[in-house]
DNA sequence: TTTAATAAGATATTTTAATATCGATTTCGG
DNA sequence: CCGAAATCGATATTAAAATATCTTATTAAA
């Protein structure tokens, strides 16, 4: 059918093969030349057939009795992802969250590099935020697609996210990771991911309530 | 059986009811006395049958025709996830996403106050951020225990984080909110939620990278 | 008062993810 | 050099979630 035969993998898939990387990352700094998918799940606390499964998706192949090769298993996961190569990022709203992203220095290692940061404010606008200029807002969209950003992340304040979601797409900005708490409405091209505190602190609140009503 | 018929959520559908949550407030706000699982689903984008079903499990009875009793169903979820009672939490950790959180506001209606926030940075102790003096880490496991502490918020360095998770347990606290990459090693009682920005960025990556090869 | 429309709630089906089982292969210890 | 232990990889089973179908209750409009 295809010539690139690359399987489908599930959103729980995807969720966990970045921690196989970091794991296994750290394996090849401590000089260790194979990873098994067992001593990978013991590390993590996952069942090794999982890891098995997940790893075989990316198109590893592994060796009896010494599981897989460094390189090629750490390669082959970060071309599954995408993250060979980093792709530029445009981030929109220096606030609170906006400013902890910035200052977060690990998105390289995941194929991601915010390239400016952008702002509405004219109390922010022109300050330096952990090395970056914030630049006025209304000189996204063109920039966006001078520079043929990709991504747009999004840590406004809830009531303009939608507008300024629609700017990211005017912008040609293709997926939005969205910080804000808001449902937004993007053409079907456009791919959302959903960053919601609040969900996962619903999940440890009721597990704390049942743990407490035992 | 029990006396309590409280029905098992999955994690899915814990993670959908603050969604619905923040959308009935508003509703509710805006004037509205029913809510019918069917505008909530369109609303959000989501299927009707999967709304009905999650608020069904919240123990909320509607009516045919016109939906849920507006007050009645906001409370279902709210007691549902124990948000009805807000819960103490310690924050350890005070960089940008430390800080980050600090400065969000909205975890009050989330059940949640951040009671104190704590570091071992002689340079941050005793300063204020977002209106809250940080303490010294060292006090933070009496601290919790004398003020019953529930929940502990880790936003510190990678190579500390199972140590401070260890305080804290120490301390009494019963779940822990990882925001660091770490697979933390604990008691079977204490409850986890890791907070994976890589995982999401990995989702958001991987269905780039498809889109873009088609 | 009757009827059509709407939505809850129950049941059934399909799909997806997690878990288990087994055989084949290769390294390493004896 | 040979056998035991470990691991991959494939297949099968179970469990969970999403999706679909149908019935019934109730309201609002004709």
């Amino acid at each position: 059918m295809s010539q690139m035969e690359r399987k489908t993998a599930g959103v729980p898939t995807l969720k966990r093969l970045p921690l196989y990387l970091r794991l296994l990352r750290k394996m090849k700094e401590d000089g260790e030349n194979y990873a098994s998918g067992t001593v990978v799940a013991k590390e993590l606390g996952l069942d090794p057939i999982v890891v098995r499964k997940d790893l075989a998706i990316t198109g590893a192949v592994g060796r009896p009795r010494l599981g897989f090769p460094m390189d090629e298993i750490i390669s082959a996961i970060e071309e599954y992802l995408g993250w060979s190569n980093t792709s530029d990022a445009f981030l929109v709203g220096v606030g609170s969250m906006g400013t902890a992203l910035l200052g977060y220095k690990g998105f390289e290692q995941h194929g991601m590099r915010i390239v400016a940061a952008f702002d509405s404010n004219p109390a922010i606008i022109g300050t330096t935020v952990h090395g970056k200029t914030v630049l006025d807002v209304a000189k996204m969209p063109e920039l966006a697609r001078r520079m043929h950003v990709q991504i747009g992340i999004l840590t406004v304040t809830a009531s303009v996210a939608q507008g300024v979601a629609d700017k990211m797409i005017e912008g040609g900005i293709r997926a939005i990771w969205n910080f804000t708490p808001t449902s937004l409405d993007v053409p079907e091209h456009v791919i959302l991911q959903r960053e919601e505190l609040a969900s996962s602190l619903a999940v440890l609140s009721h597990r704390l309530l049942v743990e407490n009503s035992l």
